[in-house]
DNA sequence: CTTAAAATATGATATTTATCAGGTTTTTAA
DNA sequence: TTAAAAACCTGATAAATATCATATTTTAAG
């Protein structure tokens, strides 16, 4: 298995700030795994116990609704770590974590990170950041599920998923969502991110082939995410 | 000025893990201060370097959507510690704390907590917990907005705020909120609120006479905030 | 290659919610 | 105490969104 000290995923997330003694010790009792395209990292009500690095692939995290519905929280890329409230709280995990193409992880204990929490003040104020980023971005999202409109959150969506994945040579953005993802990350029902989608066609700010979708005019989407429309 | 070694404030939060001298630093360098209801504690695009310590009152913390409405994103009450954010990153706060009654709260400069983080680390471990906690509630608070209704919202809006600040001997609840800042929680247009609050007292679930506030039906509540309705 | 299943698409309709408009009551301040 | 302002309330209507029904296209499996 290859080791953490060579890995060069860590530059990308809070295990950067970890000595190279402290990898050696983490790396050595660190687990990978592979999690094929639409099975669980881990589950709702479940207990993690540790943190997950994500070397490859994209991860969906979700939650169900008392209403029985799907909500999709945050889409986890390559060099970002999942987990990190496992740390601190013994509950189980109140979100599932579902790949959105082959993920390969590795997997550090949670008293492995804990012990360096308590010795190693950089990597602690940089587990701080992370969470405070997150809260950070969760409120902000809670406010535009509040006070936004689904159409607004659609284009704001598209944007963001441009921003953080990018776009191939074609200008297709690097990540292929089914319209029930973009639902479930809109908070709609899958006929309006349909409808919607279409009719960003129509007005050409968008053109897609099926999954390949591709931004014409990033400026009138970002119009539309205001509220002009 | 009271001093912190004495305050039984901080039982309630993080600082009861600091040691008798952090806390007698943290005391030294402390202010305290009134703001009046209706006040700013701090303002949106604000720079607040510390953190608050509220020792009697309660807080609204909001958030400006684009769309230019407000949302109210948590009540923060005594015993709660405000501001942890700014502990990490030196951006300016994204969020609003308005005053909704007289509130009385001690400032804490950023680099004395700080100091603290870094060496004492049940300290640190209690912060990174309060953070985990409040990204738990907002991803919560996200699949709220998503997927429930207006009405399951203010249902649920009503059962927590009897938990959170409970009753007095009439049953009525203990803090008094206008029919826009329920709005502002749920989400809605005041006009909504209102009138969901009508059918509420109408089927008997609570009663209310001005801002006063006493549920009748708690199960039926529950059951509406799960979509029974 | 063929067929079944899943995903996408679109129309019709029902429901939810916002908005506007006009009241009444309560609070605030002079 | 009284006038003005703010908060509250209700109805009518418009807009946004969900739901249901059904057709088409795409994908996956045999």
């Amino acid at each position: 298995m290859s080791k953490c000290q060579q890995c060069i995923i860590r530059q990308f997330n809070s295990l950067k700030h970890l000595s190279k003694e402290e990898l050696v010790r983490v790396s050595a009792c660190k687990t990978s795994k592979i999690v094929k395209k639409g099975e669980y990292l881990f589950e709702e009500g479940t207990r993690i116990n540790g943190i997950f690095c994500i070397k490859d692939g994209i991860c969906k995290v979700s939650k169900m609704s008392e209403n029985g519905r799907n909500q999709t929280i945050n889409l986890i890329k390559k060099g970002d770590l999942i987990g990190e409230r496992s740390l601190i709280s013994d509950e189980p995990s109140n979100l599932n974590a579902i790949a959105l193409n082959d993920l390969e992880v590795c997997f550090i204990p949670k008293e492995e990170i804990i012990r360096d929490l308590k010795s190693n003040p950089t990597f602690t104020m940089s587990v701080l950041n992370d969470l405070a980023k997150s809260l950070k971005n969760s409120d902000n999202f809670v406010v535009d599920m509040a006070q936004k409109t689904v159409k607004q959150r659609l284009a704001e969506t598209l944007i963001k998923l441009e921003d953080k994945f990018g776009t191939n040579d074609a200008g297709i953005i690097n990540l292929q969502l089914s319209r029930d993802d973009f639902a479930n990350i809109v908070g709609t029902a899958t006929e309006s991110a349909i409808r919607l989608l279409s009719e960003f066609k129509k007005k050409e700010l968008l053109e897609f082939k099926g999954k390949e979708i591709k931004i014409l005019n990033p400026k009138g989407l970002e119009k539309i995410a205001q509220g002009f429309s």
